[in-house]
Formats: structure tokens, sequence, C-alpha cells
DNA sequence: AATATTCATCGTATATTTACGATGAACGAT
DNA sequence: ATCGTTCATCGTAAATATACGATGAATATT
């Protein structure tokens, strides 16, 4: 594209816009269903849970870090991810007034 | 990509997922909150809010059809869209339940 | 019938995403 | 110190998304 022209909308709807984006590879919503579901995970543990390569879910992960959703912490030679609930209860918060309205055609 | 391998997961995820990126960008997010504000609404009052071509809103448009987020009707030479909220309650209900767990690091 | 309006679609350029193998960094264990 | 394990990052190829002007189809108006 010539240009991008998203950075001429609110801070709001950009902001919603890049979690939607994060949650928009089955991989990603699988992933922070594993989370959800297990508290924390190692990263290997996930890689086997899904039909893809380790670098892949490595990318997985950093889109979801990049937008807040999920953590990762050292732990000794792996790494600990897990879901930030803050983050999440907010984006669920706007998703939730976004649906929230009626319509009728 | 070599080859796209978002088929391997299960079809409710790669549905949620879908639907997320019909979210993925701030036009659509936009075009949404004002379907949801206004009930319904002609194409040239939306790309009149937007900072896009006309071509372009059309593109976004035809996106969130595809998921079936909002409908879109002909009225004369006009079309007149709206949001489909059958499918909004479903979405809702999907990405509630995904955000509903809490985890702790 | 000719014209204007409204909107989708086509063609196209550029940017971004997705996927993987290979490599490298960090740590624990031997 | 060397080695194996774990995971991120680099490089790269192919697919997809974004944006717009131009064109075309459908309808309403004159």
């Amino acid at each position: 594209m010539a240009l991008s022209k998203k950075e001429e909308f609110t801070q709001e709807d950009i902001w919603l816009a890049d979690v939607a984006k994060a949650l928009s590879h089955p991989a990603r919503i699988r992933i922070l269903k594993i989370l959800t579901e297990m508290d924390y995970c190692m990263v290997g543990s996930i890689v086997d849970q899904l039909p893809l390569a380790q670098a892949t879910v490595s990318q997985h992960l950093k889109e979801l870090k990049r937008v807040g959703l999920i953590d990762g912490e050292i732990d000794g030679p792996k790494i600990c991810y897990c879901v930030n609930n803050k983050n999440l209860a907010k984006a669920k918060a706007a998703l939730d007034k976004m649906f929230s309205k009626i319509g009728c055609c």
C-alpha cells in the first residue's frame, strides 16, 4: 500500500484494532486458550500442542506479548509465559462496550 | 509463507481468529462503532467519516460482511449497511468465554 | 434516452504477515 | 570447561493486506 493511514484514527480505535490483530490467527487464539487454562506454560509445551515449528510459535508469542496480552518470565533456560490479566480485562471491557449496542436493519 | 497452516486448528479457533482479523484495522473498528451507533448507514456517510478513499472503505465493508458482522441491503442506488446482531452476539460470547478465565504468573 | 449519483470491483503498487531452517545466547548439568 | 536443552532472533520466501485511481453496473432524475 502506498502509505498506511492507521495513525489517522483515534488512539482507542488503533489500540483495539491492534489487540484484535494479535488475536487474528488461530495459533494465537489457541495459545491464549492454553495459557488461560494452565495459568502458565513453557514454550516447549506450547510448541508440542501446535502444528507449527518452534520459531513460528516464538513469533506468535512475541505478537501476543507485544500488545500485552501475555507476559514471559525467564525461568532458568526456559521461559514461563502467562496471560496478563489486567490487559486481558481491559481488552474484554473495550470489546464488550463495542458489542453491547443493538441495531436493526 | 510456504504454506498456511491455519486449517490445522479447530473450526472454533479458526472462526474466532477470522472475526478478530475482521476487527484488526482501526477503520473497521470505526465502521462497526458507527453502525452500532446509527443502526444503519449509507456507504457515502461512512466514507465521509473516514480518512480513506471510497474504494478502500468499500473493501473494509466487504471484509466485515465476509465474516458476517454486518449486512448490506440495496436501497435504490445506495447500499444500507447495518450490524448483524446475531453474529455480533455470537462473537461477543466466544470472546467473553476466552477472556473469562483467570490465571496468575 | 441522457445524465448524475452511488457504490462495487479491477488492476496494481507497496507493506506486512506467516512460515521455516539456521544460528546464537543463556542456562543447567556433567 | 564442555555439552545438551531451551528459546529468541536472523534471513528469507511466499502469501496476504492495504490503499488508491479507474472503470463499470445499477438506479434515480431530468
